[in-house]
DNA sequence: TATGAATGAGGTTTCATTCAT
DNA sequence: AATGAATGAAACCTCATTCAT
């Protein structure tokens, strides 16, 4: 329950959402149905010509032609262009931490290895989730607000990782658990998200996954038990 | 020797870029002196509203002004607003490369922990070279050419790491050599990017580096001779 | 009926021209009244400059000034600078098509003098309209779409007359209908041109009428029935 | 010798082109052999770019730059793009009046018939000198300067028809004789242009020869002696 | 005389946004 | 609430021409 409970702290409430959106968006919030599916269809709109022709293609005319709305339909609910990409941004942000949230569950009493191994794999499902709006929000967006977004998670996933940690300090052998959690946790998350990026799929992700759980259990522990079973 | 003569495979020789200039660039080259200093104050004038305005800032008839050419000269020598960019990308890019390969001259004889000590500290050198420019180039222009380059390098980089495991295959405890230098290299790399971009030094290099070190060499070496030395 | 019917091959239906514009024309329709005047004064202030400036004179932003309309909505109606002077000329053509064609009703039953000489007096009057505006679309702008419409108008021209020379094959002298259709239509269109082109008055427009029509009737007819009465 | 005497007129000595030059080139005449080569390159160059790429393609830099000459060095010999191209067309049409000139010595005593052939003829190979650069110097440069030479060109070739049919004036039906002389030389002119200009070769060439030397005579002549002998 | 670097007015076009309907 | 016509600042880029070397 310790992840879990951390985990909840990212993931927006949907009151929380309002109160955010808000800040960025002065506009009206949809009450009726027809105006929900409005906001819906601009947003899909967005991550098909995100997806399919990359930011610079992105361009509110067009979203508001493909979604089937007018260009001032389009304003009525989003303050700006950006706005729109945000909203984009921080809903695909939004799954991935609750898919984490979900994944990381329970871990209270697991021993360390199988939560480390499971903390990864859910690292993994993560980032291949939609791996092609995924892609694109990293590789093109870092300006709107993906980057503050990112490391702040990782900022996030550091804590809790880190109060993990501390849990486990007996068996664990670095000295500055907050700094083992800050390696630990990014070489995770950029080895994932290189594996994901990279088209060619050369990489096995089983393979993969174990390979950095090793590289963790190794880094932390100075016993490894279980490593017969876990080794590939 | 051999991480010095495979990183010289990065390192573009002079003629090499001329060739590769090209290819994005169809403009004439500077032949006169003061066709140098024109692209040159270009070059610098791009680099600098990249760092204190960012990119949607760089526009071609502020990059001549702020260079004191005329919007014509610039058009002489790039053939578009993105070819000046490149251009300030491949140049920070191949500093980087080239300090990484000098750092790494004459690894052939030292003792893994003393190469992996080493190639870790020349990666957090790199990073920190122009660490304003490199910040923005990371963030702002993955779409221009900056993603390949990146995955490029780290791929020719994770080549060269694996060669170099292969001579001390023997005290490796990891089987699949790739996978390993593929989790190797990423893990440091992108560590330290994160470290480097995070503004506030709240990290400690020195010990960032030794944790890193410690990682990996944990995760390769089934025994730890030496570790007590290396440890701060 | 016969000239009447084929040359409504020419003259493009409204739904055809929508279709004809629209390959040009990847801009949206004009829907409201308002747009369709927007339209309607981009197109004569583009017929204006042209008549009064010439074509180097024609830019984008002069059209879009003398029109009293942004630039934007220009751009809202028309892909390019050349689509606009295309669909003036396209109107220009379309119009003198019209004449002709209207000129020319009714002419199956009958003789052929007085057919020849009601062919060359359309020919006269179809490029006497607005012929400051005919003026500078032949001189000027072959190279937007001027060229392939006059050949492709002469060609079914040709076609037309050649079906009516079918009809009076008896009397007609030449053995190559083909032929002689070719040589009669462009004779008496370039003749007609030059001298409607050539703004000195010097030539009488009833007596070259009357030439043109004694060339070709001359030409095809062994006897020369009624020529006395034609006779200037 | 009546036509050749004539047509001289139109052809400017070698010492007339320098002054007309000059006056539209107020630069320094090549005197070096270098220099007259210098020149002739940049001519070659816009022959080339105006056949294989259309007047929109030519600019000075790329003229400068297909001759092997620097932009300077053009600007010595010519002051500017359209001087260029008005040397290119003056040296075409030079050159087509040269070919008129030489077709049509001699024809003072022969038949009108003969004449008026001969005359047809040498129109035809006229207009199939370089025809591609003939086609684009009518289709594309009107407002260079071609279409007042063009009209020069007929309207002094109306002066000499004219003054050969007064020499035949006993045989001619029509009676304004210069209106017969503009008919048929526009006439003529312009079916042969037109003829040249379809690149679709389905109009043989000879045939179309004779048919247009029969329309002239039998608009000219009452009766039709040597009819039968001309019909192929 | 020849070079080619430099110029910069001015061209075409885009696109986020507003506002009358 | 929805529409879509209109806006216009501002982007990118060309190219005829000049002039220092």
């Amino acid at each position: 329950m310790v992840l879990y409970e951390q985990l909840l702290i990212f993931s927006d409430s949907p009151e929380d959402k309002m109160v955010a959106t808000q800040r960025v968006n002065p506009r009206k919030q949809p009450r009726q149905q027809r105006a929900q599916e409005t906001v819906r269809a601009i947003m899909q709109a967005t991550a098909h010509i995100l997806i399919h022709e990359g930011y610079e293609k992105v361009t509110t005319n067009r979203l508001a032609e493909l979604a089937g709305v007018s260009i001032g339909s389009l304003y009525q609910y989003f303050p700006s262009k950006e706005a729109v990409v945000a909203a984009v941004l921080d809903e695909h942000a939004d799954q991935q931490i609750q898919l984490l949230a979900q994944s990381t569950v329970d871990l209270r009493d697991a021993p360390l290895e199988d939560s480390v191994r499971t903390y990864v794999h859910a690292q993994l499902e993560a980032h291949m989730m939609e791996p092609q709006l995924h892609r694109v929000l990293c590789e093109q967006l870092p300006r709107i607000r993906g980057f503050e977004r990112i490391q702040e998670i990782n900022a996030q996933a550091t804590a809790m990782v880190r109060a993990f940690f501390e849990l486990h300090r007996a068996r664990i052998k670095p000295q500055n658990l907050e700094l083992a959690a800050y390696v630990c946790v990014h070489a995770v998350e950029s080895v994932t998200h290189a594996a994901v990026l990279e088209r060619e799929k050369t990489i096995h992700v089983k393979e993969l996954a174990e390979e950095m759980t090793q590289m963790v259990l190794r880094y932390l522990l100075d016993d490894q038990p279980g490593r017969g079973a876990a080794a590939q």
